[in-house]
RNA sequence: GCCACUGUAGCUUAGCCUGGUAGAGCAUCUGAUUCGUAAUCAGAAGGCCGGGAGUUCAAAUCUCCCCAGUGGCUCCA
């Protein structure tokens, strides 16, 4: 007999060799939801037999790790109905990730159909419940088994001397090399759905191989699989380039070229109300605004270190009679000799130069996405020329205005990050690890003394310095950096960038912090976007207002109060068409104007407007003058919220 | 850049598998209608089917190349 500690330090008695999925159902019933057992702490199959006195808790499906092998089941689960009916394809790995999982086949491509196809016959083997079994084999046995697929040798070759362990899972005719654990049968898998494929390179080296992934969601019951579909529902109804077309936000043209989007009218407006507030905040904290070409003599780059470091993110040189000119990538380069335009005291320290520069760089191809990765991007960019003593002052300051706009703009989904170079990978970055080790554990300080929760990420930093990175998630759960904050130590070098100290000395300690705290006008636009689904606060809105009237009678009218909203600066529009009143409501949603105003009899009677909101709320009976007021401080406060008719 | 998928009127799309020179809804235009909060009625116009080449008596449909979009990989704001 063996003692099994059930929790909540219950202890019971068992013949020894039952298992664990044995004690969990004595102790939580054959209902309790479990998955796999925690057996003295370590995650364990149903099946796993008890020999000793032990602690046995269950593992449920809902639960982060019962969830984590469910989805990692039901990778194997897909291999197994890929393999029976592609013979030829070699499952490679298949591991859970959030929402589900992956399954990379080294195979022909697979179609939609054929998704539809594999899916069914996943139900067809859930049905019949085949057990799923643990093997334990040495490593000679397990290389035979899979001695046909010489991507499962080669993760056995990798394991050689690691101490995993040397097991295989078994469903059916199917047998997967795994750690495990898994479920024990294939019965509960029901809840999933498989969503879509894709190519990907054998251990993401775009060397080798290129294998089939079929990407799959999975949760334990029903409704988890519902709200996540619905979830990619909304999604796919909040995505920037579906409401950017919509809303006549941007537009491309394959006679212009990818990557390069046009600002429309309505995007435009979007994107002036951002820069004219970055104007405000930052002639507030004291930046001085230039102007720099798009282009630069290939010296220039040199000196940055931009052609050693960052050649392959640039635009081709064009060849001019005096030499080459490559486009700016960044504009700190034009900055630095701004700085260097004259001499410099440090009374005058910081000295903070800003301009919305456009750069162009030549990303590739594939990795071009709507306005979130383009080869033209604007930046809310500059560059703050310090002594190390001031630059925790500049962060902090930058740090509080990031967190100022994303309160602004309603933004609060974000994490910072502290990405550090790459010790092992010296040729990306500019070789000075001293350099490196100080600025980086300086910007760790700071963040440390400023009580700002980061994480740290090796091999993120610019190639001239350390930097903190806001992370933002997109709305299919990539990760995109949004604004950054960057110290350089290494144009001071580079530029010659010096000052005049307190001993009239000429002090070459100018360090350099690059900070661009709304991204590029581009990301940040796609970002917006999808974050209100188009229904921007009413400062930010294209259309702040639409003016629908009911009859041809109330066109007087509806001009007077279209004109007194355009004398108080507000955007707005009429449509007195002949169309009813719904078919124009209708018609204009898509634009998602802050507010529609209804004119009829009695607004023109009274001189009032009836409100209605983006929801359908009405409110009727508002004095004209009473509403460009309140519309006239909500956008000049930069309300994020409509306060001018009660929501629901 | 690599891999796969997709590309039909301004927008959403049928037709493509099984070749026989395009069909719809919305938007547009014209006329009627003057209407109280998510589609008034009727009519008209609009497409060399992303571009090019090939196979064929015949190509939106089959093949190849290119361009662009999407999803990944790598990269990055």
């Amino acid at each position: 007999m063996i003692t099994v500690e059930v929790g909540d330090g219950d202890v019971h008695e068992y013949a020894s060799g039952i298992s664990a999925g044995e004690v969990i159902a004595n102790v939580h019933g054959r209902k309790s939801g479990a998955v796999a057992a925690l057996v003295n702490g370590i995650e364990r199959d149903m099946s796993y037999e008890l020999d000793s006195n032990c602690s046995v808790e269950p593992i449920t499906g809902s639960s982060p790790e019962g969830l984590y092998i469910l989805r990692h089941s039901c990778a194997h689960l897909l291999a197994q109905a890929v393999t029976e009916m592609f013979p030829d394809a070699k499952p490679t790995i298949g591991p859970p990730i959030d929402h589900g999982f992956y399954y990379d086949f080294y195979m022909e491509p697979i179609s939609e159909d054929d998704l539809k196809k594999i899916e069914k016959r996943m139900k067809e083997l859930v049905k019949s419940n085949l057990p799923i079994s643990r093997e334990e084999y040495d490593n000679e046995e397990l290389r035979s088994i899979f001695d046909d697929n010489k991507f499962k040798l080669e993760i056995m070759d990798d394991k050689i001397g690691h101490d995993v362990g040397s097991s295989a899972y078994r469903q059916g005719d199917f047998i997967d090399l795994c750690r495990g654990p898994h479920v024990p049968s294939t019965s509960h898998l029901r809840w999933f759905k498989l969503s879509s494929t894709s190519q990907a390179y054998w251990r993401a080296d775009s060397k080798r191989e290129s294998l089939t992934r079929i990407y799959g969601m999975c949760y334990p019951d029903k409704s988890g699989l519902q709200e996540r579909m619905r979830q990619l529902e909304e999604a796919a109804k909040r995505d920037h380039k579906k409401i950017g077309k919509e809303m006549e936000l941007y537009m491309t043209s394959e006679m212009i070229g990818k990557g390069l989007p046009v600002w429309l009218p309505n995007g435009e407006t979007l994107k002036g109300e951002i820069e004219k507030f970055a104007v405000e905040t930052e002639e507030a904290y004291g930046y001085l605004r230039v102007t720099t070409p798009v282009l630069g003599k290939k010296e220039l780059f040199e000196t940055s270190g931009h052609l050693p470091h960052y050649a392959e993110g640039m635009y081709p040189p064009m060849e001019m009679d005096d030499g080459e000119y490559y486009m700016k990538a960044m504009n700190c380069p034009f900055h630095h000799l701004v700085y260097g335009n004259k001499r410099r005291s440090y009374r005058e320290l910081p000295v903070r130069i800003a301009e919305y520069g456009t750069v162009y760089r030549n990303e590739l191809s594939g990795t071009l996405a709507g306005l979130l990765r383009v080869r033209m991007l604007t930046m809310n960019d500059a560059h703050i020329y310090c002594t190390l003593g001031q630059v925790a002052s500049e962060v902090a300051d930058n740090i509080r205005m990031v967190q100022d706009y994303y309160s602004t703009f309603g933004f609060d989904d974000y994490y910072f990050r502290l990405s550090l170079w790459d010790p092992e990978n010296v040729d990306k970055y500019i070789d000075q690890p001293d350099n490196w080790e100080a600025t980086q554990n300086h910007l760790r300080g700071i963040l440390d003394d400023l009580g700002v929760e980061y994480v740290e990420a090796v091999g993120e930093a610019a190639f001239y310095g350390p930097k903190i990175d806001i992370q933002f998630r997109t709305l299919l759960g990539r990760e995109e950096s949004m604004s950054t904050i960057q110290l350089d130590f290494a144009a001071k070098e580079r530029f010659g960038l010096t000052y005049t100290d307190e001993t009239g000395q000429e002090n070459g300690e100018v360090f350099v912090i690059h900070r661009a705290p709304l991204s590029t006008h581009e990301r940040f636009v796609a970002f917006l976007t999808e974050h209100w689904a188009g229904n921007f606060p009413t400062w930010l809105s294209p259309v702040q207002v639409q003016i629908i009237t009911i009859s041809e009678k109330h066109k007087v009218h509806a001009a007077t109060v279209a004109n007194a909203l355009h004398e108080s600066g507000v955007r707005v529009k009429v449509d007195d068409s002949d169309n009813t009143v719904g078919k124009k409501i209708r018609t204009h949603r898509k634009m998602r104007p802050a507010y529609m105003l209804i004119i009829g009899d009695d607004e023109t009677e009274n001189g009032t407007v009836s409100i209605r909101s983006r929801g359908g709320e009405q409110l009727k009976g508002v004095p004209m003058e009473e509403f460009v007021a309140g519309i006239f401080t909500e956008i000049t406060t930069r309300d994020r919220n409509l306060s001018l008719i009660p929501s629901e």
